[in-house]
DNA sequence: GTGAAAGCGCTAACAG
DNA sequence: CTGTTAGCGCTTTCAC
C-alpha cells in the first residue's frame, strides 16, 4: 500500500539551505528576486529533501487552488456511454492543462450526491466549476450559487432561479432542428417524424421547438419522447411505427437514438433513405459514420464546446486577480451548427 | 459567472451564536460534548450564516482530505470509448460515495501530465489513489510511491522498482485465458489464432501466457499484436486472414477487439461460428451481447474490481487511524473469471 | 462542558 | 535582495 512518509516542510528547506523561510517560499515559486547562488543552494536542498508544497497550507493563504470542477448530472452509467461527455470533457481538458489547472471530475446522481458536491464545491477545493447535463428543476445551479463559486454552464440552464444571470455555452439546438428538418422537406418528405431527446433538459426541448417551426402543423402523432439514448431511440421508433406506419422521415434528437431508430427501421424492412430518411444531431463521428447507412446529422463541435466553456471560466478567474472590472463579466455564447450530408437522408 | 461572496469563518459563527470557536467547531464536528441549548444556538448561527467549513484549513491540521484520487493512465479518448473504465469508476464510485468520500479523476496523457499528477498527488489533495491501466516503464508507480500516497493498484504493474510491494486488485488473466482456448479446442479447432492486448500492459501479456500455456507449439504466424481497440482487432484480423487463411478459431485478448475481428470476419465471408470460432475476454454486456453473433466471453466482474480496490484503500487508510498495525497492510487478490458460452464459439 | 491558546505549513507585507 | 512577522481558518490540547 505504500509508505507514508512525512514529508518535509519549507522550514526544513530553509533549514537545509540555511536561508530564511520566505527565501525558500520565492525560489519555489518562480524564483525572481532571488540572487542566484542562493537560488541554487535552495534548488538542491528542495531536490535532495523532495520537498513538494502543501496546497492545503497554500490554498489557505493565496485562496487559489489550480482546479476547475466539473459537475455532471448524469450516472457514471451514461457518462461513459456517451461520447458526448469524452469529447466536451477531452476539450476541456486541453484548455485546463494548458493552463495548469487540474480537472476534478464530480458525477452526481441523485439528491444524496448533491449535498455531498455542494459540500465541495463550498469547501473551497476549486477555484470554478464547468456544470453541464442540468436537468430541469435540478438544485445544481442554484447549489453553485450559494456556494459562491464561479460557474459556467454547458448547455442553457432550465430556468432555475440563479440562472437568469448564468454564464453558458450552448449550440443552437433550434436552428440546427430547422436546418434538419427543412433538408428533409427539401427532400420531399411530408410525413416527417421527430424522436426527442430527454424533455427535462432544454437542448431537447429546442430541438424540439426547432422542429415545430418548421412543421407548424405537424400531427402530433408524429412527435415521440426518446432520451437521447440508442434503447430509446429504439423505443420511440416501434411506436412511431406503429402509430404512423406511413411517415417517410425521422428527425431524432441525437446521433445515439437515431442509431437506435436506424436498427428498428432494418429490422421492420424499412430501406434508409429510400423508405424513410433519416437525420441525428450531433455528428459524433465513432456513431454517425458507423451506422448503416452512415448518418446525416446536424453537426456541433463539441470539444470546442468544452474548450470554450473552461476558457470563459479562466478567464473570469484570472480577471478577478486583475484589474476589477476589466473588461466585464464573459457573458453566454451560442455556437452555430451545421448539416452534414450523408447517406441517410 | 456567479458572485464570490465572502464565505463565513468559524469565528463569525461564533460570535453569533455567543460562544468560541472551539464550542463551533465541536458542534460542527459531531457536537459530541457539547450540551443541548448551545448546540441548538450554534446550529441556527451556522444555518443563518451559510456557514461551511474551509477544507483547506480543516486539512491542514487534520491532514484527512476526504477525497481520492483515481489516476488512468490513458488518454480521454480511451477512457470515454472503453467501457471498461465507465464499469470500473462505477465500482469505486459506489465505494467511495458510501464512505462519503470524494472521487478525483485525474487523466494522464504523457509524460507532461505525469509531473502535474505528481505534484497533485504530493501536494496533499488525497488521502489516497487508486491507479490502472499501468503500462510496462510507466512512471506512475515509482511517482505515487515518492508522493507517499496510499495506493491501489488495478492490474498488476509491471515491474517497475516500487511496484514489488505494491498492493493491486487483479483478474486471473492467465486462468481465463487458458480456459478459453481450452474451450475452442474442446470444440475441436486446431488452427486457434490470438489477437492479443497491448502488450505493454500486463493483462496482455498474461493473457497471451495463458493462451501459449495450452498452444504449446503453436505456429507463431498465428498471433497477431493488438491492442484492445475495435480498430486494433481488425487490423489484427486482416493481418491473420492473410498470413493463415486456414484459421478456424480466434482467441481475442477482450470483446472490444473480437468485435473487430468478427467484423472482418463478415466482410471477408467467414461464417462464425461455423468457419471460424471467436472467443472474446472481459463480458462487457453492450459489446459482448450487441455483437453479431453475440460473443463468448471470459467473464471478469470489473465493477466488483472497481469496488474491491477501493475497499482495500478506504479499509487501509482507517487502520491509520485506529490502532497501528492492527491487521497488518492489505494484500493483493486475484479474482476469477468465468467462460461465458454465447454464439460465437 | 466550555474557552483560551497554540499551532498546522505556507505566503505576503514590511523592514532592514 | 533577504529575513522577520503576521496571519489564512481550523482543530486540539489544556486549563478552568
Amino acid at each position: 500500500m505504500t509508505e507514508t512518509a512525512p514529508r518535509p516542510t519549507l522550514e526544513a528547506v530553509a533549514a537545509r539551505a540555511g536561508v530564511s523561510r520566505a527565501t525558500v517560499s520565492r525560489v519555489v515559486n518562480g524564483g525572481d528576486g532571488v540572487r542566484e547562488p542562493l537560488v541554487e543552494r535552495v534548488r538542491r536542498a528542495v531536490e535532495e529533501l523532495g520537498y513538494v508544497p502543501n496546497q492545503a497550507a497554500r490554498s489557505l493563504v493565496t485562496k487559489r487552488h489550480d482546479a476547475v470542477a466539473v459537475v455532471i448530472a448524469e450516472p457514471e452509467t451514461r457518462v461513459f456511454a456517451d461520447p458526448f461527455f469524452a469529447l466536451q470533457l477531452r476539450g476541456i481538458s486541453r484548455e485546463l492543462t494548458a493552463h495548469d489547472s487540474q480537472l476534478v471530475l464530480l458525477l452526481t446522481e441523485g439528491r444524496a450526491d448533491h449535498a455531498r458536491v455542494g459540500r465541495y464545491l463550498a469547501g473551497g477545493h476549486v477555484d470554478g466549476a464547468l456544470v453541464f447535463s442540468l436537468h430541469l428543476e435540478d438544485p445544481l445551479p442554484e447549489l453553485v450559487q450559494r456556494a459562491g463559486v464561479p460557474t459556467v454552464f454547458g448547455g442553457r440552464p432550465g430556468w432555475g432561479d440563479g440562472t437568469r444571470s448564468a454564464v453558458y455555452v450552448d449550440s443552437d439546438n433550434r436552428g440546427g432542428a430547422r436546418e434538419a428538418v427543412r433538408h428533409l422537406v427539401g427532400l420531399g418528405r411530408r410525413r416527417i417524424a421527430h424522436i426527442t431527446g430527454a424533455l427535462d433538459q432544454t437542448s431537447a426541448v429546442d430541438r424540439l421547438d426547432g422542429f415545430r417551426d418548421v412543421m407548424v402543423d405537424a400531427d402530433p402523432g408524429l412527435v415521440v419522447a426518446g432520451d437521447f439514448t440508442p434503447a430509446g431511440g429504439e423505443r420511440a421508433m416501434r411506436e412511431l411505427l406503429g402509430r404512423c406506419p406511413d411517415l417517410d422521415a425521422v428527425f431524432a434528437a441525437n446521433d445515439l437514438s437515431a442509431s437506435g431508430a436506424l436498427r428498428v427501421l432494418r429490422a421492420e424492412g424499412r430501406r434508409v433513405p429510400d423508405d424513410v430518411a433519416v437525420v441525428g444531431f450531433d455528428d459524433m463521428l465513432p456513431v454517425a459514420e458507423q451506422t448503416d447507412p452512415p448518418l446525416t446529422t446536424v453537426r456541433q463541435d463539441i470539444e470546442e464546446m468544452g474548450r470554450l466553456m473552461a476558457r470563459m471560466l479562466l478567464r473570469g478567474l484570472d480577471r478577478r486577480g486583475g484589474e476589477p472590472g476589466a473588461g466585464g463579466a464573459p457573458s453566454s455564447v451560442v455556437l452555430p451548427t451545421t448539416l452534414v450530408r450523408r447517406a441517410s437522408a
